[in-house]
DNA sequence: AAACTGACTAATA
DNA sequence: CTATTAGCCAGTT
């Protein structure tokens, strides 16, 4: 794993008309007590600019799908959820229980809890 | 097939 | 900091 994500896979995704497990393949590698955004796990999926299509299908998660969807927010670090304010809650309530720390305005700071599928260098908590 | 909608993002004011 | 606008892409109507 690790390869950047490339235009070519979009379109033949595109054209088998699912690219809905190509997204839920990425959520799945975030690790515990880390955060993605829309776009990060669209960027990582193959979709350069598909952060919606991540809410899509993210939307479209089975309930027994085991998807750690609650450690995907937006790029302002904050829960989105319109649709479905009740797992709003739910969200936080799971990301709290991995050790992601709120602020204040129920933001994360995506620069500390920010999954990053690259290397990092030593970051000391 | 065209138009509308939407778990988004980045740029502007 | 928040509010507004435009852009993007796939799924629905």
């Amino acid at each position: 794993m690790g390869d950047p994500p490339e235009d070519v896979g979009r379109l033949e995704t595109r054209r088998r008309g699912g690219n809905r497990p190509r997204i839920w393949a990425v959520v799945r590698r975030i690790p515990r007590g880390k955060v993605a955004s829309y776009g990060q796990v669209a960027l990582w999926a193959g979709l350069p600019h598909g952060a919606r299509q991540v809410g899509y299908a993210l939307h479209d998660l089975p309930e027994g799908s085991g998807l750690p969807w609650h450690r995907v927010l937006n790029a302002q670090g904050r829960v989105s959820v319109h649709p479905d304010p009740v797992s709003s809650q739910l969200q936080r309530a799971l990301l709290e229980s991995e050790g992601v720390v709120f602020d204040a305005r129920g933001r994360v700071d995506l620069g500390r809890w920010g999954w990053r599928p690259r290397p990092q260098k030593g970051r000391a908590p």
